[in-house]
DNA sequence: TGGCCGCATGTAATCGATTGCATCGCAAGT
DNA sequence: ACTTGCGATGCAATCGATTACATGCGGCCA
């Protein structure tokens, strides 16, 4: 029955406050530029007509979005999908919407990106992770897309990017000295992917703490893990295969902890009592595991804010002199999966 | 140093290879509407300016955004996130936009997923849960905005929305006869939300196999929760503090049984030892935990996939005649978190 | 009284792509 | 040879909002 009208216009709440689509334009954008008589008509006129902004329309004259697109390495861990719930949040409050954009793979990931910015798409780039490398990065900042961006969670050494991060060799050596002071002293490391800078920082760390304390680590003891469960399993395996096995082992998040545990204990292996386990992230799921995971609580939700906030505070009020570094602290949370370190009884 | 050069547009496109831009325009969407020839020079031009599209001018024109909106409950829960995982893949690869809106919450949810509709900012919705009442979800598929709507995980009784979803309340059964075939016959279910339709039909599952069984089900044994860690925790100590307990509890979802059983385990409880536990989702960490958790997989990754087919091919192919209604079947998969019932010695 | 200023508002160009209609040229049909 | 038809292309309107510039009006000062 109801006839299918189109959403009204600014011409329309023009027509029925009897003014100029100008001046409607102007009472919605700056109100103090219009007498307040006409500015009540056409708040009325608005009302009445239900009328909404078309954003397509403006952006194509303002050549802006209100969008902002966000980039991830994988939606799907829990440590990056917190972090997009809080940029979701804070962008809604500012009044831009979030595009995502997950792993972004393919032959130029970069474009991928890149052609969100051409068309137009979207204003600005928050990037959860650092696996585009500088080269590609820095593409992107150039002309044509010229992309406002700001880097959360890593930090690209000596880049003019704008980032937020956590400080992640302190955090990861100061889980390292968690098992120190507990006695260990063959401490091993399930590293992250390759090429991410998140996997540098953590090993870099954990490196350094073992060096103050005057321990060695051998090349076995380093684990290559992707930050996935499975890659936290498969290091179990070498693990399990070893003969001289450290008797703790600092994960680079989390998840791979949970992986590397699991695979223990279907050989029997329990923690703490036969190994301790330090992971990173502090996920929901770490403070359920058995045992409860010792980890490293990143302020995800600060750090999703904050990124937001950055990006969109430059979208605004247009380009910072120098780029902006905001490092957050983590927080070491001690649980259950780390103990004193018994040496066995020798034969 | 470099000249900061606009993005070429299509009348750059047309300079350079002395065409007018409505022969660019045909060319690039539908080229073989155009000579061979003039195709040729123009791809080049299109090459040489590096032009690319400019989505908002094309977006008022076509009154299309080539953009997808998904709404969430709770991105957070790697649930949901797998799904957005696959939904916005297969979105990629239609040449769609994702944007994403996480617990719409206020005053007037639908209103907030409304307004992306009436700002001509997407062209379809995939709603992936029903936490809008039936009323909202009306109003939104009514004038003005219209939206083309695809629900995913929930349908929604005699309401003619199109629908993905998974058959919970048979796969709820058969997690709960899997039980039964244990021996079990005081068995528990954890809810998932008020007002939820997933809670409904699981615990519908639930209670219809526990009938069929000839099994009662005390009132007790029903545990409120809402899907989240959490809540299964607050379960384990309501079910610590019970007299008659049940000897197996199904819950609505991985994390709720995962709360339940580090709550039980604190207090020493075992499972399976002391008690059996059923999950619901199967996400990763299910396999990994402590015990590995028997559950009912849900074809998250094609739900996700097929939802987005779902959509698009609305918004491309024009309205369906009557709502689709698909529905995918869930696996059991029985790890070590259920075991057979002994009865205790009694005393 | 005349000139000037500034506020409120209108007029019309503009953003970039799409598309209905017009045009042109060439080939085929009668 | 003249018309008809069709494929290829151009012209110009259009989508809806913003904004530079113009206009008109009232008040203030000299």
């Amino acid at each position: 029955m109801s006839i299918a009208r189109k959403t009204p216009t600014i011409q329309d709440v023009a027509r029925f406050a009897r003014v100029s689509t100008a001046t409607v334009s102007r009472a919605l954008s700056s109100p103090e530029r219009v007498s307040e008589g006409t500015r009540a008509r056409i708040s009325d006129a608005v009302e009445a007509t239900g009328y909404t902004l078309n954003q397509a329309a403006r952006s194509l004259r303002q050549r802006t979005s209100k969008t902002i697109l966000v980039g991830l390495p994988d939606i799907r861990n829990s440590f990056f999908s917190t972090i997009l719930d809080a940029i979701e949040r804070e962008a809604a409050l500012r009044g831009y919407g979030v595009l995502v954009c997950n792993r972004y793979s393919g032959p130029n990931p970069a474009r991928r990106l890149g052609e969100y910015f051409l068309s137009h798409r979207a204003d600005g780039l928050l990037l959860l992770d650092g696996s585009l490398d500088l080269e590609q990065l820095l593409e992107l900042t150039r002309e044509p897309s010229a992309v406002p961006l700001v880097v959360a969670c890593e930090e690209i050494p000596d880049a003019s990017f704008h980032t937020v991060k956590t400080d992640n060799p302190r955090a990861a050596a100061h889980a390292t000295r968690h098992l120190i002071d507990q006695g260990h002293t063959r401490i091993g490391h399930i590293t992250g992917p390759a090429g991410n800078v998140l996997r540098q920082e953590r090993l870099a760390g954990f490196m350094q703490a073992m060096d103050e304390a005057g321990l060695k680590v051998l090349p076995d003891w380093i684990f290559p893990g992707n930050f996935m469960m499975e890659s936290g399993y498969a290091a179990a395996l070498q693990y399990l295969a070893m003969a001289n096995r450290p008797s703790a082992v600092f994960a680079a998040n989390d998840e791979t902890a949970i992986g590397f545990l699991s695979g223990l204990r279907e050989q029997g292996l329990e923690c703490p009592r036969d190994i301790s386990v330090v992971g990173f992230d502090d996920l929901a799921v770490a403070l359920h595991y058995s045992p409860p995971l010792t980890t490293v609580r990143q302020p995800r939700e600060k750090l999703g804010q904050l990124a937001a906030q950055t990006l969109i505070n430059i979208l605004e009020g247009g380009v910072e002199a120098k780029p902006l570094r905001i490092v957050l602290t983590s927080e070491m949370i001690i649980r259950s999966s780390t103990a004193r370190y018994f040496p066995p009884p020798h034969s």
